[in-house]
DNA sequence: ACCGGCACTGACAACGTTGTCCAGCGGCTA
DNA sequence: TAGCCGCTGGACAACGTTGTCAGTGCCGGT
């Protein structure tokens, strides 16, 4: 099907860890047909005991005398028995697992997050299932039913799109669901937010409090909540401070590099130039970053600001200012806010809103060149 | 339990989104028992119609008459019945599910090998499971069978431990497994590697041919695969340039920041100070630059070259000489073998070696100082 | 009008586990 | 020594689905 490279396969440059890799695996193997594998069944036939008594040693419930547990647990190792946990789910209605969709498992951005969330669910026992939407909502919801079909316990979601109505059965049928970075749309659940509204305005303030007032903002699609939230913000900053926005100043839209790249651009070569870029995610700023960084040296630099704290933004030169959001606390309050659900807590869905940082590092102080007209 | 941060709680900032989530939502749930899911027998009897027959619309066999798969449709509908997919998996013996195990999904290393490995499986229809062993042997361990238990399909691992014989049964019982990154440990399975020795004798056989003769080496703890085989590559460029190596140039440990820069510093402060270093992996990479950055500008800067690209290398200055290795396509190779031994491909076990590619980006192609003994 | 055959439907067992309940057996007390 | 109690162990049903197989009704051909 698909072809594999392999330009040295097989080639064993390192022999110490063949060698140590061969011996004692093939007599270590139990027999046993291939692809079935013992059941308690089988354990309790070698062992001698009752179907029940292996369920009791394997789950660790009291009642078993100690000579009968060995026998058992003897059986178990000989025969390489491990509990199928299909079955027991069946049985017991409880999965101990949550589901988890986002945008993008190779983003910076989520990383952290899926750690996060991984790292609660661990705390509380249960595995983490994730998928990947790619901003697709056909593709978030059949995942997400996907995931029900499988009864995880809870969902943590990052939407993709803009309608959840299909959740509304599942929901009502016990699957815990906490929305993160986006809110619902068209159903009532429990979601956790970065401020992207505050953020943004901060970031603007910021930009405008050192002199600038033809800022431009490039944005991701407008349908995507966050995306409209900090345009919100830039417009609220801009307004508070009496600036007028001009049109050509906004660009929201597909954050790959090409549009990116032609946006800034524009604004920057505009008769009326903007001072300085308030970029709206992380992929944003480091194409802003790259455009800057191409540009032949003005007299005054463009300043910038970024939503998203990313690695190395420090040791650019000059750093880039940035509004940091906790990608990982945004994931752990949403986990433990599911857990707290799973565990029996009511009441009305909750939004949940986490504080963002403006992180000065030195673009976002650069001063605006003289102004002409003082 | 744990206490959540919430300074905004229920600010409800954005209007507009809570309005429009409201309606409509209470009347479209379902009347029925909380936490109680309709099954299959409960579709048949609203539908007026035997469990197979419901069976049969479910999964889209034939031999339904349209009128009758009519009637099937609706009672799902109005029930909103989700096929439980444990009772069919454990009636199946196929979970359509892969198990993925890797150090840290926050790593940014891992964030590309893990998206890659989820859209190999989804294009075989199969969900990803994954966990994050923290470089934690017994945590892998621990993961893997629990992943066992839910009866993956397969497993791609990307090993903390070194032995993996505990392994043993569940492969004969027939769960594929493919490591990815470092090969297994007293096992003998498929493998997908970098060529780790390769790139790193490339990466320091290009500072040799930039005129550097102390090469100092920043690698990760020795008993990691890659760690010691980078290594290895380090002492053939040396040794295949006649190079002596000083010990005082080699350090293998921990990679957080603290230890790597202490490190660093060392060599680079000592007597004879090495005049270009070689970083064994990203994190270590970026600490490296944070020191050099940090230190006042020396006659001649030191060289570079890290193992593993990242995001902005070559937006540094100066841009950061590496050794990328693709780990998407380790991902999708590792997931590529996986599924070809599902489907029943046989035959010993592999090892696919990629190959790795030096980006130079100027870090690497700095001079030496003028040397004092020509 | 009868019969064979076909298309559709449904009863039932099985997947591997856990919860319920009862039987057996030991020791302890009267 | 007999009776009772408590503890251990096992038989059985149930979880929700799918595969097997048999049964139903209807159609066309003769």
């Amino acid at each position: 099907m698909l072809d594999i490279p392999c330009p040295h396969d097989d080639q064993r440059r390192d022999e110490r860890t063949v060698t140590d890799t061969a011996p004692g695996t093939a007599s270590r193997t139990p027999t046993r047909r291939y692809g079935t594998r013992p059941t308690m069944k089988d354990v309790a036939a070698r062992a001698g005991v009752g179907l029940k008594t292996v369920s009791r040693v394997v789950n660790g419930e009291p009642g078993v005398t100690p000579d009968t547990e060995r026998r058992v647990q003897e059986a178990i190792t000989a025969l390489g028995f491990r509990r199928n946990d299909s079955a027991r789910i069946l049985r017991k209605g409880r999965t101990a697992s949550i589901g988890l969709v986002l945008e993008d498992l190779a983003d910076p951005f989520y990383g952290p997050l899926s750690r996060a969330v991984e790292e609660v669910a661990r705390a509380h026992g249960a595995l983490l299932i994730n998928g990947s939407s790619a901003e697709d909502p056909e593709r978030e919801q059949e995942l997400v039913l996907a995931l029900c079909a499988r009864r995880v316990d809870g969902l943590v979601i990052i939407p993709a799109g803009h309608d959840h109505r299909y959740l509304a059965p599942e929901m009502a049928a016990g699957v815990a669901t906490v929305f993160v970075d986006r809110p619902a749309g068209r159903v009532d659940a429990d979601a956790v937010l970065s401020d992207s509204f505050g953020g943004s305005r901060d970031a603007v303030a910021h930009l405008i409090a050192h002199g600038h007032r033809r800022i431009g903002f490039l944005g991701d699609l407008p349908g995507i909540h966050t995306a409209a939230e900090r345009l919100r913000g830039y417009h609220a900053a801009m307004s508070e401070a009496g600036l007028p926005v001009h049109d050509a100043w906004v660009s929201l839209g597909p954050t790959d590099p090409e549009r990116v790249r032609a946006a800034a651009t524009a604004m920057l070569n505009a008769a009326e130039p903007v001072t300085a870029l308030f970029a709206g995610n992380n992929r944003v700023t480091v194409t802003v970053v790259r455009v800057l960084a191409e540009r032949p040296a003005p007299a005054a630099p463009v300043a910038l600001v970024g939503f998203d704290d990313f690695e190395l933004a420090d040791l650019l030169s000059p750093g880039v200012t940035v509004i940091a959001q906790d990608s990982a606390q945004l994931g752990r309050t949403a986990a433990d806010l599911l857990f707290r659900r799973l565990d029996g807590a009511g009441g009305e869905p909750r939004r949940l809103v986490l504080p963002t940082r403006l992180i000065p590092r030195g673009s976002g102080e650069l001063p605006p060149p003289a102004d002409p007209t003082p």
